[in-house]
RNA sequence: GGAAGCUUAGCUCAGCUGGGAGAGCAUCUGCCUUACAAGCAGAGGGUCAUAGGUUCGAGCCCUAUAGUUUCCACCA
């Protein structure tokens, strides 16, 4: 016996238990059947430290969208999840934990801290995946993945030996970023420039022959510490004489060259800048041409250094700025201060500004890996829906720069590098197997002390977590993967990443479709944020509304890429959605035959049905074409319009007279009931997949293709040229106008909806109003009605005109003839305005000449019938006058 | 400095390959009609930012302008 449905709607009161009966009957789950074709998506892996946010949720949403759709066609469908360590976000919080205990990461070493980390993602990694859960998820929870574990660090090692040995990964001094708080260099995506004000200071830098002074400009006055050189340009003619001179170095009793460099801009500040190699990106390039040396005069901390930095020694950056700057107007070298705004990196993560440094590192050689990523998508053969995201892509991976992946952090993946400490030797060792012997001297080895880059390891994602580098049957099966979701605010950290790793390692792209969305704001348009506190909770959201509600508010109205706003609006209205599919249920079962099992289509199917089957059919075609093409949005308007406004509105309404007649006709009008809101609630189940299967299971659905027990394996609903029914769609839709039209009069003339009016129907389809007299009764309030060939309208009627009929309705009171005929004027003039827009169309000879012939048809249609509704406006107008 | 998006009803947004402008909310009118007041039946409300162009025909394609948002690059 089916369940019986709830009276309200409450989705509290079964969103987890179907959760429940999904997971234990393992329907998540996908085992691999060569007889079908997979469909996989992978997760954008969540860090562990994190708490579900609306980005996540929406995220989510479409892949589980997609997957089900999916899943429902008769994919074998995985969609793999998983979690990232997020190396350098989950230090910081454990780092940020110990301190409050008074502990330091050198108190308890590295192996003391990894114990921390692990115990840290034991407690909390499994959180989020929790909250996955609560939104509907159907992930393959068997599969599970982390970053950090076995297989995942394994091709990470692989990858890295294999990227050294094809001299793709080099070690090397390089100006990176520096955060001084995280303590740990940072690619060139995770520092984010913000506009601050700051100064421009001019300094005199005496020549040392007593000639006389350079005055430079600079923004960073503390880095003159590290000064090894100042520029001009060659042809600069300011300059000719000063090159090749030496300057003193003010604060310093250190004596500098002063170079010709094409790098300086005439134009720009003096003309002169003071050359810094260790601490500015295009300094040490010029350092490098010139063989200045690589002075550092900052520590670990942006404090500056011993020996170095004399008086300024120990002195934060800052400090020692003003310190310096004081001495400089001290001594009548500072000649001028500007006010001067720039733009300052930052660290993405803590906020801190950057410190650019130069410091030995490994990086990934990005050239010849890019050229494969870029040729993938500018040949369409991986798209990015929308394709205006392949412009940004692109242009990265056309100008991409090498990238640094060692990281000064303990939770990670260690470099697998090892290095002999006999400094004679020096020698370097990349190996799987660690190794503590130097194979060349005999001396001993060390394994470098630093670890990678998270996002090396999400750049794998795509097949690390299938096997690879073994050649697992998941991964012959289910890679490459077909659709990627995530923001674009993460193309050139992760998707850019695993486009050319894919390339590179598997000789295949990992996915072919990657569907970007946008952000999530806030009511006002804000991105949602902490600092903020304006955050949306989506936990409390399907808390209070339910995750179905949660889940359809974030693909309404949305098209891909673009960011939505929230607003609570959109929530209550997707709830009062939910209700509305609920409550149209709770009709259909009531009075149902005890016996229904399923619904068949009878053979004598009356013309309402056929007209909504018509309908529905379409809606099969719509809404599967849009999910093709990830028109989630359009998607789910198809549905949500069909349900409310056709299913709900009008079919449920048709059916009551019918029902309550009882018989042959309630029997059919109850199978065509139960056959179309089987396809809705299937059509529906990706984007509501709570609400759905609770109906579901509750609801004779013993149909072909039908799982009786789950709709989450239930087959997709396929148009079904039988079930197209084109005459009796557009005669139906005849009936449906007519009682559209009574309805507006009646509203227009203040007759309240329970008076019953006798009618008079003039048509020259007799038979179908007819048909549709019960219909003419129930919604728009007949009274005593008459069907017929031609009515002799009197000067007492009121006349509704629609291009099939016309209705008469006594006056009475309601109205007199005078307003009676000016409305029909009114009526005259608005027919008119149709007919000479569509006659002047089609009276256009370049229209006639160049419109597509269907075209034309449609045109010449719309015409005939706009000019038989002007006949019948006419006729009454003429019976009043 | 470079690039991209956006500008459509009072508000939030849809509008697929060009064929008489749509939804939700809000407003107004009337309804407790036995699935649903989280509802039903209606109504009003738009020079589709501006100016040109292409076309038989433009919200949609092209060019320019304005406003706005975002991304990228960072000359000290």
């Amino acid at each position: 016996m089916k369940k019986e449905l709830a009276k309200t709607y409450s989705p509290k009161d079964f969103e987890d238990r179907l959760y429940h009966e999904w997971e234990e009957k393992k329907y998540f789950h996908a085992v691999i059947d060569k007889k079908k074709k997979p469909f996989t998506i992978v997760i954008p892996p969540p860090n562990i430290t994190g708490q579900l946010h609306m980005g996540h949720a929406l995220d989510n949403t479409l892949q589980d969208i997609l997957i089900r759709y999916k899943r429902m066609q008769g994919y074998c469908t995985l969609w793999l999840p998983g979690t990232d360590h997020a190396s350098i976000a989950t230090e910081a919080k454990i780092v940020n934990a110990m301190k409050e205990e008074g502990i330091t990461k050198d108190d308890i070493g590295r192996d003391g801290f990894l114990e921390r980390a692990w115990e840290w993602k034991r407690v909390y990694g499994g959180r989020i995946v929790e909250q996955l859960k609560k939104l509907g998820s159907s992930c393959d929870w068997d599969r599970e993945r982390f970053t950090l574990d076995d297989g995942c660090s394994k091709a990470v090692q692989k990858v890295f030996i294999d990227l050294y040995n094809k001299g793709l990964i080099y070690h090397g001094e390089r100006i990176i970023n520096w955060c001084p708080n995280c303590k740990t260099s940072i690619s060139d995506i995770e520092c984010e420039y913000e506009e601050q004000d700051g100064f421009f200071w001019h300094i005199n830098y005496p020549l040392a022959d007593g000639s006389g002074s350079v005055e430079i400009a600079t923004t960073r006055p503390e880095t003159l510490l590290g000064d090894s050189a100042i520029a001009v340009h060659p042809e600069d003619d300011r300059y000719k004489d000063i090159v090749g001179k030496m300057v003193k170095l003010p604060l310093t009793d250190r004596e500098i060259p002063v170079v010709a460099d094409e790098y300086v801009d005439r134009e720009f500040g003096t003309g002169v800048v003071k050359i810094t190699p260790a601490h500015d990106p295009n300094d040490f390039e010029v350092g490098k041409r010139h063989d200045l040396p690589i002075i550092h005069m900052m520590n670990d901390d942006a404090t500056i250094k011993e020996g170095i930095g004399g008086k300024y020694a120990g002195m934060d950056r800052y400090e020692a700025r003003k310190a310096m700057v004081a001495d400089l107007e001290a001594q009548g070298l500072l000649v001028k201060v500007e006010p001067h705004k720039h733009n300052v990196g930052c660290c993405q993560r803590c906020g801190t500004t950057v410190e650019p440094m130069a410091s030995y590192q490994w990086f990934v050689a990005m050239k010849e890996l890019a050229q494969p990523a870029i040729d993938v998508v500018k040949s369409g053969e991986l798209r990015y829906v929308p394709k205006r995201f392949e412009n940004g892509y692109l242009y990265w991976m056309e100008n991409i720069r090498d990238w640094c992946i060692s990281r000064q952090l303990w939770w990670g993946h260690r470099i697998p590098a090892y290095y002999c400490q006999n400094k004679e030797c020096g020698h370097t060792e990349i190996t799987l197997d660690g190794i503590s012997v130097c194979p060349k001297c005999g001396g001993v080895m060390k394994q470098d002390e630093d670890t990678l880059d998270t996002w090396f390891s999400s750049a794998l994602w795509p097949f690390s977590t299938l096997g690879w580098p073994e050649k697992t049957e998941d991964l012959e099966y289910f890679y490459p993967t077909n659709t990627l979701v995530t923001g674009y605010d993460i193309i050139p950290f992760w998707v850019a990443r695993m486009i050319f790793s894919g390339l590179e390692h598997t000789k295949q792209k990992p996915f072919t479709d990657v569907l970007i969305h946008g952000l999530v704001r806030d009511e006002l348009g804000r991105k949602m944020s902490k600092s903020l506190g304006n955050g949306v909770d989506p936990l409390e959201i399907i808390d209070e509304f339910g995750a179905d509600a949660l889940r359809l508010t974030l693909v309404t109205g949305n098209a891909p890429g673009n960011d939505m706003r929230w607003t609570k609006t959109k929530v209550t209205n997707s709830r009062n959605f939910a209700n509305k599919l609920w409550n149209a249920t709770r009709y259909i079962l009531m009075n149902l035959p005890e016996d229904m099992t399923g619904a068949k289509l009878p053979e004598n199917l009356a013309i309402e049905d056929k007209w909504i089957l018509s309908l529905y059919n379409d809606l099969i075609k719509n809404v599967t074409s849009n999910l093709d093409s990830y028109e989630l949005g359009i998607a789910v308007q198809n549905l949500y319009d069909f349900i409310w406004d056709v299913y709900c509105d009008w079919y449920i309404e048709l059916t009551k007279p019918r029902i309550a007649q009882g018989g042959e006709t309630a029997l059919a009008a109850q199978n065509v009931l139960v056959y179309v809101m089987q396809g809705i609630l299937k059509l529906l189940h990706p984007f509501m997949p709570f609400i759905t299967e609770e109906i579901w299971q509750s609801m004779p659905v013993e149909n072909e293709g039908n799982n009786v027990d789950s709709i989450m394996i239930s087959s997709w609903p396929v148009y079904d040229e039988k079930l197209n029914f084109e005459a009796e769609k557009t005669d139906f839709a005849k009936v449906v106008d007519a009682i559209r039209a009574i309805r507006v009069q009646r509203n227009e003339l203040n007759v309240p909806p329970s008076k019953k009016v006798t009618m008079i129907v003039e048509t020259a389809e007799e038979e179908l109003f007819a048909s549709a007299k019960a219909f003419f009764e129930r919604l728009a309030g007949a009274g005593e009605l008459t069907v017929t060939a031609t009515a002799e309208g009197t000067d007492d009627m009121v006349t509704i005109v629609t291009a099939n009929a016309r209705i008469f309705m006594p006056m009475g009171e309601l109205v007199d003839k005078e307003k009676e005929l000016a409305r029909l004027e009114k009526e005259r003039k608005a027919a008119q305005k149709d007919i000479d827009f569509l006659s002047g169309k089609l009276n256009n000879p370049g229209f006639l000449a160049k419109a597509p012939a269907q075209q034309i048809e449609n045109e010449r249609a719309k015409l005939a019938k706009a000019q038989e509704k002007m006949e019948k406006i006419m006729l009454s107008i003429e019976k009043m006058q």
